[in-house]
DNA sequence: ATCCTTCAGTGATATTGTCACCCAAACCGA
DNA sequence: TCGGTTTGGGTGACAATATCACTGAAGGAT
């Protein structure tokens, strides 16, 4: 798939004026992740831009002794404005992209991305959009590690993974990086609900079944 | 000062176009805030963009139960992207900023903006530089509050707050909003602060005593 | 089977947040 | 100048969350 495909796609943007077009099918590259690989990160800072085609990219912050939390996702038809920002701040900071499932993505080199924004008013919006989606995506993990309750984050969370069969694979320890705490108190919590019959658990899986009193706690 | 006279400023960018610049002399305007008063919030979304000329603007976020944290400070010389990233979105969010300082700024139309942003490349890097700035900010907010003991951080701002009499006027009520805790934390933590000879307090004010002691604080 | 790694459970303790107060300093009008 | 009022700060009890140091169980590999 080129870059023009993909603005086409997901943007629905007509077609690029015939140059611009050329000079992207020439520049734009497809590149592949396995799930589990480190897309980017602080020892590995990409000089192109992103555009997502398919899979997902868990961007997630690490701190100092460990612990990590989930920052955002970045979908298909998405792009990952985290990797510009470094590029464009050349400033160090700790967070990492991975591939949640196989990723494909189109890279763009920067001068590519520089002339493209200039002369392509419906790409320069696509591009502002991203930031602000992402401003947003941020002020919300602060509104929540600053002032939620883990109890009704995890509901969240649980509610937000479950597929149809209701069936989570995950771990304890998974669970707790996406929130930014320990395990234990992941462990804890899950046993409160389990207790009060809003899952149940086996090694590995966590099974919601009680949707709606779920819900009830994310709420609050 | 005329957004031109700004660009000149505080981006070392050589004179615009004069057709560019003709266009901004009309559309620019000047607008002046007094200490206190907020400048953007939930319930006053700006249709433009504003760039800082002198002061400072405080941008916080408030919870739902009334507790604040102070995500970034904008100085003069800086734009305030959170308002461009609520104009693009066109999503609820729910921080707000306030005149720390007595402020002037410029203001640009939203079509000025985008012309301005097609034509130059220059102020298109700008805006681009201070969309990461702010992405990196709030990553750095997000580390503390998830991860950062509080001792920690009330070190860090204390000495970033200090002026060189080493006396700050505040409140343990707004050191708690700028770190997202409650006053009664604050008070904890300063009273262990004056027992070991960090920091004196009278009513309104903290004055530091031994920044060297404060700074092996925040450096933990 | 037996080891071995990963996952989960638990008690003790530290840190931070919440609640319900109290008291004192500064402010303000009469 | 007095007395009331507002604001800032102190405190104890308790709740929520984090940390530490373990334990044992589940499931995979040899």
């Amino acid at each position: 798939m080129t870059l023009v495909d993909w603005t086409a796609r997901f943007q629905g943007t007509a077609a690029l004026p015939r140059d611009v077009r050329d000079r992207l099918q020439r520049s734009a590259q497809t590149v592949r992740y396995a799930a589990g690989k480190s897309v980017f990160g602080p020892s590995n800072i990409p000089d192109s831009l992103m555009f997502l085609v398919d899979g997902t990219i868990r961007v997630s912050q690490t701190s100092e002794n460990g612990r990590d939390i989930v920052l955002y996702r970045v979908e298909a038809g998405e792009s990952c404005v985290l990797t510009t920002a470094c590029m464009l701040a050349e400033e160090a900071y700790n967070a990492e992209g991975i591939a949640e499932t196989d990723v494909t993505a189109i890279i763009l080199p920067r001068t590519s991305f520089d002339q493209l924004v200039s002369e392509e008013p419906a790409f320069r919006s696509f591009v502002f959009a991203a930031y602000s989606r992402r401003l947003i995506d941020l002020l919300r993990v602060v509104d929540d590690v600053a002032f939620g309750r883990i109890d009704v984050r995890l509901a969240e969370r649980l509610l937000g993974l479950a597929r149809d069969d209701q069936d989570i694979a995950t771990t304890h320890q998974q669970l707790a990086s996406e929130l930014g705490t320990a395990r234990e108190v992941v462990s804890r919590v899950l046993q409160d609900f389990a207790k009060r019959g809003l899952i149940s658990q086996t090694r590995g899986h966590v099974t919601l079944t009680d949707r709606a009193g779920l819900r009830a706690i994310a709420q609050s």
